[in-house]
DNA sequence: TATGAATGAGGATTCATTCAT
DNA sequence: GATGAATGAATCCTCATTCAT
């Protein structure tokens, strides 16, 4: 992760006045790289990272060029912390997933919510996309997503779903040995609307559930 | 569409032979086009549209970098082809899909067989990866891929699955109504392997397989 | 000149102050001053006048970049006023330079020593450099060092070389008409340990030792 | 020195016909880059390194900005280049060196000579100016010079003076332990010229020849 | 047709200078 | 006075596209 982590460009005496926490400019400061931040997810977003000028995003972030190189060392380390910092808050998610033994179905139903919720509803299912489509040039990020993210959900769901297919919860082992099973029509749902959206929208919480029906037979209640 | 078709460039002499059918030239200029465009598919998938050098696709293809201006307008031309070029064997295929009805696990075995060998086994699939990542870039390609792919697969599998449905073969309506679900682990793979496959590679015919049985309860040979 | 001469950023109150000759923030107005030109010899004698940093220059003399347009107009009037400051002594030193009748190899011996103790022992010789070096992006400067160190040193070591012919002191007028000869070897000296000191050391004194030698004769003592 | 090379923008086929000596455009091609050098030592000594853009070199030289791109790496490439073409003739000029004992003043007078005319009449003055004012930036240039140029002329003249101090032709054996005492006043010559030429140019021939005089008493014909 | 040298628009990055705090 | 964040002009370098050969 060395390298995806921006240059602290303050001085000593500022750094002490942060740490006192009376640091008139740390907001302002915060706010700024917030805004850069979200004006390059929209245009890494819509146009790749390569074709992305930094032009843009500064115009679209209200700053001028080169403050970026405040923030930032450079464009890939932009790219890099911005998918960084988006996909954080997720990792601390994760860890805080359920240990004890819980009905498979609510697990499932579970995860599908959060995945609907704090992916698919929010600029992550954009980074989610911006990692499918720019991973093979970045080698780093696809390694620090699998690392930080698929490592640690894959093995968390197997964990999971053995232990239901244990306790007789689950006719096969095939969701335990691919809990990518799971996920898979999350992620073509996110990719279906960026692509054909317009043509034929796809509803991705009736995808997910029209899955879950599949997986588990029908549900009670929508 | 208009513009996802290559210039002929020929003189009104060499189009003469051509129709006589005795142009020792055309098997030539064939050969050269497919050069360049095996040479550009490895270029795209490696590095993406905008990365890619066309100098990188000449050297590749072992002709000068001018010489593809003469067999395709310009960048984006080639790309578009590219792609057109790839999925219209694909396209081919899905006409010749079977209009009768046959028992829907095989249907989906066929599916997912014709998947595997024709898309997952072959170029093609850098092709959809590419159509996944440049896919936002180039509306006009989406599009394409929609109208001549998608909307062609997508409802005749619906309409195989309705009536498995009315016959009574399914359980659910949820894979009438999504065929999508069929597929999604079929994309994944094809993401997954690309990005993570140095970590932990995923057997796509295993997830398949193990897909089907989720859906249709465990076959009895593999 | 006008240029070579910084602005001075002060108060009409810290003014009057000063003309007390009571300004407790006088000398610390110095020091800072001094910081920042020793700063900037070392930068711009490692660097160049183009590749030297004026962040480098604050952060070597502990103050703000800012701090440096308090003291100095712009980068290049820094430059103009650190050559102008390191030389002003010189031209007091050569003002004393004796009228009266002194033998020639003393002369000489004392012009050498003077060389070597002032110039090349300290950080003018740096100066020297850098006149070298950018005096021709500089002709300000050129012209400032000519007029206030050459103009004057030259015609007076012509003066008591011309004598010294005149008194039968030497057989040729060759030093008298070209009184650079005599200190040649030690600008040669510089510029070689500046470049090739590392391969090759030169050692000053030996040279212009080696070098009276020739033009006067085996000395005594060493 | 492997850095120190020019990238080669051919291609098998062409450098297959330039072996046969038939290429029409190998001339155009060391043409353009003769042009290109001649731009660029007239840019960089007037500027030197930093402050040099390489637009200007471009405009001068009548070629487009990226056209230098085709012949030099970049800008530093280009700079190196340019030493390394200009002074590569005087390296072997200084390998036809003569080994014979000849008087002592008719080798320094043929030294001198050569000097006048081979570095003092001609751009390669500009190159030593350049390697004393940017040596310190190119440190790989530096050594160039001193290997290939210093590092030969420097032992072949102390054999020739210390075999003279053998003979008795000299009466110290300065000059044999510091040869540099005899170019000395010529690299003062150039560095003079380019700084106070305009008020007070310096005549080489002269200062060279009174130098001489100095060193072995005065000579017959001018 | 084929070539590849040449072009120049475009974009990343740097850094002197300004200015609000 | 002092600071250092912000600015944006300046410049290197790349690469799609053209065109003379």
């Amino acid at each position: 992760m060395d390298e995806i982590t921006s240059r602290r460009v303050t001085t000593r005496k500022a750094r002490a006045r942060k740490r006192a926490g009376n640091d008139p400019r740390a907001g302002r400061r915060a706010e700024r790289r917030e805004a850069i931040l979200a004006a390059a997810l929209e245009e890494f977003s819509a146009r790749g990272f390569a074709a992305t000028r930094l032009d843009d995003v500064a115009r679209r972030a209200g700053v001028a060029k080169g403050t970026i190189y405040l923030y930032f060392r450079d464009k890939e380390s932009l790219f890099q912390e911005l998918v960084r910092t988006m996909l954080s808050p997720l990792v601390g998610a994760i860890e805080a997933m359920p240990k004890v033994d819980i009905p498979v179905r609510v697990v499932a139903e579970t995860f599908v919510d959060l995945f609907v919720r704090e992916i698919y509803g929010t600029r992550r299912k954009d980074v989610i996309r911006l990692i499918i489509s720019e991973g093979t040039r970045f080698p780093k990020l696809a390694e620090f997503y699998y690392r930080e993210v698929i490592a640690r959900v894959v093995p968390a769901m197997r964990a999971l779903l053995t232990r239901a297919v244990e306790r007789g919860e689950l006719r096969h082992d095939a969701l335990a040995r691919f809990p990518q099973l799971l996920v898979a029509p999350g992620l073509v749902a996110i990719l279906w609307n960026g692509l054909f959206g317009r043509y034929a929208p796809l509803d991705v919480r009736e995808l997910m559930h029209a899955h879950l029906d599949l997986l588990f037979g029908e549900r009670k209640a929508p």
